[in-house]
Parts: structure tokens; C-alpha cells; sequence
DNA sequence: CATGAATGAGGATTCATTCAT
DNA sequence: CATGAATGAATCCTCATTCAT
């Protein structure tokens, strides 16, 4: 038995992904999850405030996925491509709700709350990437935390572009390499 | 004595780029071009086509800073630093209108029109790119025109982090370089 | 205390009696029903789903009013005169918005809907007819359906044109027995 | 060559016939017909002003058709017959036209109009209806004013619900046959 | 916790008509 | 006679949100 809150999410999640945003009403999320209008309420304080809610969902879900990553027991190499294959995975799962927060998020009043959400994955990326400067397998002349914010927005583009236009019909296999390659090369 | 379409877009560029696209109303559009409300109609079927039409025009204005770079005459590194400073400046113009407009491509039924839009600046990178690889500048492993969509893609990205984020205060010069260098670095 | 849907359906019948469908707004309805602008669409999906609904509780009250009439009881000229009388006076109360309901039947998409209405009503009196063709008091040789069909519309249509030229003053029972009388003659 | 004001008027038949009144904008019957906007409020005082132009035209057709018909020279079982083809004829060309005037029709302002406009259409039945009672090929006991006012308004009706529902692909010489039946039976 | 009817401001779009050229 | 750009009120409809039950 699924909890209110969780029926919510999910059928916004599902929505989302296929109209996009402004598209999905409330109404029609309130429906799918087979709930009355007012109960939307009674979880979240706006539409918006779901967003977020959904955002941080998103991103523990790409903690979780991550988490078994670990520099220590592996090189640069590897846990780069593990790392590629993990955001092309949950890319895809979420390709149009990622879209979307970023677009919103340019949004200058509420530009701080995601940047909250997204500060702990840079942080995770930069303590690997430390590491690997101190390894000598990556560049030490770059910045970590610049370098982690760049690659992690590079891999989500990458990954967003490769699913948008997907019709070209190269396989993911084909440009998870093609972008490890690139990355490799400067990296080290 | 400015041509009524003309207003329209000035107008339609101002408030987009100050509220986004969903939150700019015609109404407000036509208010501030001076106009009335039936004259928007008059040169655009609909609101989502005149965000083709600034497509069109902002892509026109990259093409116009873009055509003056010539790989003939200058190095790989210099032609770069050059496109990359390029896309900076337009970004910082049409930072949200470009962010919207991508946004809203993800929606599949218009997404051909959007993908006209952008190929001839593809193709035109790949021009470049054939021949620095031809002049051995670049590495040849590459497949020009994947490599050229994901540098768009990647330059575009970079310059939009760069000014979202630009309470951070980095200068653009700073943000320019440590691109420049990891990119020349992949490249060579 | 009244049901909201029946408070806008009053209200739609009220205006367009008045005004003709195109010139009655939404607006204009739910103000005389004293309802939000937005609860018109919680009970209708369209402007022109409400005139469905509408012209349904018109046939229903046809029906009603009709259900009473039993050939088995009465000679042909009786039940005739008494159904005329009928479709007189449900005429003069909804005359305009029965003109209106006719003339937007004319497009042909929605037209089986409008059939869907009437199809009982024709059935009603089809088999009165074969009853009285039996009793062999109505000429045989009409097809009944057929028969039926004409009936049904040029009894309507003598009402309508009754009341819409009434300041010509003659009095209803005038024109009713006129129409009776012709129509008997062909009949038997 | 056409003059403008008849291009205008073909235009506009073209149009209502195909999508009604209310849904034909003067903008589609002006680019239909050729020529500017505001030309149309060269020879029309407004889009209403205009159909009565129109209803001037069927009437005038229908007169011209008309005309040809002489009481004196044949039966009256003749000349219905011939009289009904005739309306069933010109219905089949103009028939959402006249739908939409009749219904027009009904508001009261403009009423007046209408029935100056048909009048004479009245008149000329009146006159050999009263010939065929004189000759006693009629029942005297109809008022002939009031019998030609009916039959008019029934076999238009009668062809127009022929036209509406001929996907019951009865053919035209049946539906004609049925009615000419039953009003000569009437009649004599 | 949950409901769902009601709200009403706000949105995009249409269109008959005007008027300066 | 003819043009066609401009008008702006009016229309239908949507939707995030509230609140009495």
C-alpha cells in the first residue's frame, strides 16, 4: 500500500515526462493517482512546491545509484564510464522532468533551492576527482569543483541530447564512449 | 519609424527574457510594443510561433558574429577561443530565451522545426572541424559532425552555467579559459 | 435548493430564448445563474455540449408530455388534434432554441447526435401510425417511418411558423385546426 | 468580367453553404473573393446587410425558376409536381443558406425584412392556388393566403430534411413522389 | 486525513469594422 | 473605387487554489 504522497509523485513523475510541465495540471495529476483535488494540497503547498519535491527525488535517486561508485578501488577510467552509464540510465528515466527544472530554474527567486539540491552531487564528484589529482590520474590543473560542476553538467547535456535525438538511431553504447573518450583525454 | 513586427519581437525578446515564455502573457507583449491586441496576430499564426521566429533570429544573429571566423587563417586554438568568446556574448543576450526555447523542443511534434533551425550552425562547425582534421590540428578518431553537435552543445551549455550562476563572480574570461583548455586538450 | 447544473441550464434556455445561441455568451450565463465563470465547465465540456444537454431535456419533456397519447383509446383524428395541441405548446416554449437546436444540426459532424435525440421520438409515432394503418383509419400506402418523419417536422414547422408570425394574430386554435384538417385528409 | 460586388457575393454563398454563417469571417470571404478587406464595406454596410443581399438573390432565383409555371395550362397535380421539383432543386444549392435565414429569421429585429423578402414568393402561390379553387381542382374550404404560406414553409422543409439526411439514400424522385402524394390528396 | 464542488482571474485567439493612403 | 494594416472588445476556456463538509 503506497502512501498518498508517493501515488502523487508518481503520476506527476509520469505526467511530467510526457507533457512537460506547464502542460500537467494539477487536476490531471490528482486523477491518476485516483485522489481528490483537495488532497494535493494537504502534501504539497503548490504545484511548484511539488517540483521540488520531485527534484529531490530525482536526485537521491541518482545519490543511490551513485553511491557504489568508489574511487579508491578503481581508475579514473572506469569509474568515469560507470559513472557516464549511470547518468545516461537515469537520464532516461527522467529525461523531460530534468528539462524541465532546469528551464524553470532559471527562475531567479527560486534559483537558491536548486542549487541546494544539486550542491551534495557536486561535492560527491569533487572529493573523487580530488582524489584522482592526488592519484596523478587526472590534470591537477584544474579547479575540482569548477571541473565537477562542468563535467556533470556536460554528461547530463550530453546524455539529454543523445535521448532527444535519438532517432539518428546510434546506440547509447556508441555515445557513452564517444563523450568517455573525450572527457578521458582532457582529464588526464 | 520602427516596423510593427520589429516591436513585437524587441517586446516579445524583453519580457521572455525577463519573465520566460509561459509567465509573458500577449497581453504584455502587445502593451509594450505598443500595439493592440489583434495586431499580434497579424504577423504571428500563434504565440508558439513567434518563438520560431526569435529562434530564427537569435540563430541568424550567431550565424551573422559566427560567419567572420575562418579556419583558413588561424590556428585550431585561436579559432576556439574565438567561437567560444562568440557564444559567450550571445549567450549573455538571449540566455533564457535561448533556455526556453530548448526547453520547449523536447516536445516531440515540434521538434523537427527546432532541429532546421540548428543544422546549418552544425553543419557549419563540421566544415570547420573537416578541416582542421585534414590539417592534422584535430584529432581524425572524432566523427566530425557527432563531435560538432556535442561542442555546440557542450560551449552552449558552459556559457549558459557561467551566467546563471554568475553570482559566483567568476569573471568571463576565467570561465572562457578553463573551457577553452579542456576542450583544446580532448581535441588535439 | 436548486442543483447548479439545473441553475445553468435555466439560464442557458432563458438567454438564448432571448438572444439566439451565438449571441448568448458563457459569461452571460453563468452570471444569470449567479455561478463562477468556471463551474460552467465543471457540468458542460463545451458551449455547445450544454445545448446537447439542453435539447435532450427538451425531447425528454416532449416525451414526457407525449407519453400520455394511446392510440388504442381514440379514433386517429383524436390523437392527431391532441398531439398537434401538444407540439404547440412545447413549441411556443422553446421556440428559439428549438429553431437553433434545427439549424446547428445542419453541420454534419455533429450530426448523429442530433439524430441520436430524435430517433425515439420518430419511433413513437411510427408505430401509433402502424397501429392506426392496421385499424386501417390511415392510408396504408405511406411508409409509417417514413410517414412519421415528415409528420413529426411539418407539425413543427407549422408551430414554429405559428408563433415566430403570431402578430398576425390569429389565435393558435385557428392555425391548429387548419393544420389538422389538412393533414387528416391526406391520411385516411 | 465580374463586378466585385457579385464576386463578393459568390464568395460568401460559397462559404456559408460549406461552414455555416456564424463560422464564415468576412477576412475568409474577402481572400476567397480576391480582393482587400475593407472592400467589403464598399458594398456592404455590414456582414448581416450582406446575407440579406444574398436572400435577395436565392428569392430572385427562386422567382426566375418560378415564373416559367402557369396554372392555366395544366393540372394542379401538374403543376405541384413541377413546383416541388423546382424547390428541391434550388434547396439542394442553397440549402445552408436558407437554413441560416430562416433561423436568423427568428430574431425579432429583422424580422421584418425577411418577410418583405418573401412576400411575393407567398403572393404568386396565393394566385394560382386561388385559379385551381376557382376551377374547382382545390378545396374551397382552405384559406388560400393560409394554405400558400403552408405549403411554401412544408415542402422546403420537406426538401431540406431530404438533403440532411440523404445518407438514407432515398432518392430524390422517392422523397419528391411521397410528399406530391400526400399534398394532392389534401388538396383536392 | 480526505473530499470535490466552487472559484475567478487570467489566458490565447478571433473578427467585424475603420481609416489613412 | 480599392487597399490592408490596425483596432480592441469580446469569446471560450483553463487551472491553481480554497473551503465547507
Amino acid at each position: 500500500m503506497e502512501h498518498t504522497k508517493e501515488k502523487l509523485i508518481d503520476a506527476a513523475i509520469n505526467l511530467i515526462t510526457k507533457q512537460g510541465y506547464e502542460d500537467t495540471s494539477v487536476a490531471s495529476i490528482v486523477k491518476r493517482a485516483n485522489v481528490a483535488q483537495g488532497t494535493f494540497y494537504l502534501y504539497f503547498q503548490s504545484k511548484y512546491d511539488m517540483v521540488l519535491a520531485i527534484a529531490k527525488r530525482i536526485l537521491s535517486h541518482i545519490n543511490e545509484k551513485v553511491s557504489g561508485l568508489d574511487s579508491s578501488h578503481q581508475s579514473m577510467e572506469n569509474f568515469l564510464y560507470k559513472w557516464i552509464t549511470i547518468v545516461y540510465e537515469v537520464t532516461e528515466q527522467n529525461r523531460d522532468l530534468i528539462n524541465y527544472v532546469y528551464s524553470k530554474s532559471a527562475e531567479k527567486q527560486r534559483f537558491t533551492l536548486w542549487e541546494d539540491i544539486y550542491t551534495p552531487y557536486y561535492n560527491w564528484l569533487t572529493k573523487h576527482i580530488t582524489y584522482y589529482q592526488t592519484a596523478n590520474e587526472c590534470d591537477c590543473e584544474f579547479d575540482p569543483k569548477e571541473l565537477s560542476m562542468f563535467l556533470v553538467n556536460t554528461v547530463e547535456q550530453a546524455a539529454e541530447q543523445h535521448f532527444l535525438f535519438q532517432k539518428e538511431a546510434k546506440d547509447v553504447t556508441h555515445s557513452i564512449r564517444f563523450l568517455h573518450r573525450f572527457l578521458v583525454k582532457s582529464l588526464k
